[in-house]
DNA sequence: CCAATAGACTACTTAATCTATAGGGTTAAA
DNA sequence: TTTAACCCTATAGATTAAGTAGTCTATTGG
């Protein structure tokens, strides 16, 4: 499973692409709205400005913006800095690879092959869904509609 | 990442698919040859037992033999129950559905709709690998020859 | 300049889970 | 009846997750 921590910070994206032509967005408004723990959601907030994908105006007026446009956000990215690798096992990831310590045989082992198709399905799916793909399913009516973003 | 407990039951269960054939197998061959640590495998051979995928005896001669035919134990079956469920978010787990409590519009969420998408497939990779394809693989030289199996 | 607003940053706390390890108890074959 | 094996429970130590608290710093506007 996904940790909290993952999870909000993709609401708060989701809901600041949908919210980006309106200015700062305060961290309260989207605690609110999203019903998120507001100082739990300040400390991911200030990692994804960190990440350079948020940027923030201190003071009177000021709030959170998306630092890029929502077709340069991937899912993917947000996943892997949250909640770590995608790979089920460190044999097959690519961010974080690592061999198994117990490992006898790293070429032939069976469980490291399926994972790593696992892995590859996983990565293509969120890698190649961005926040302005996140949106538009969202404005999609049918299940089938959204599905088609990416098959 | 799966927990250790999910990949030592994989490991040691393929070591008992290729070792069908000789009898009673001991928790200290498995523990040894695989490079398990011995109590903690005696636990997840213990509750693989429970499971009714393996099946022991006890006394002199004794030890762990499948309960069932390789072809019937599925990958996706150890990992749920090791490591829980295959989805990234409860609301889109089928064994452990949950909603989200922060949860505003479940049919419309994107995320929501990304995270079954990213399940259906593990699901699809998982329930569709048994031990008798990990066998099958471990055989297969080529990555793309041990590939076919799950396309 | 000052006061109010809003994010920045650090430090904790609490609870849960994971990864083992220890140490007997029970069963059954020889 | 001895002994080789699995059975079962308890517990310890480490790590991580989730959230809370409090202070600091920057900005705006009167």
């Amino acid at each position: 499973m996904l940790s909290m921590r993952a999870k909000y910070a993709l609401k708060a994206l989701v809901y600041l692409a949908k919210a980006k032509s309106q200015g700062p967005v305060l961290i309260g408004d989207i605690a609110e709205s999203q019903k998120l723990p507001r100082k739990f959601l300040e400390q991911i907030l200030l990692e994804l400005k960190n990440l350079r994908v948020l940027k923030s105006r201190q003071g009177k007026g000021g709030g959170y913006l998306l630092a890029k446009e929502p077709s340069q956000i991937e899912m993917g990215h947000i996943v892997r800095v949250f909640n770590g690798p995608l790979a089920l096992v460190p044999c097959v990831s690519v961010t974080a690879f690592e061999k198994c310590e117990e490992c006898l045989d790293f070429a032939q082992c069976g469980i490291r092959r399926v994972m790593k198709k696992v892995r590859d399905v996983t990565a293509e799916i969120l890698d190649g869904t961005t926040l302005e793909t996140l949106v538009a399913i969202e404005a999609s009516e049918s299940d089938e509609a959204a599905l088609m973003y990416f098959i």
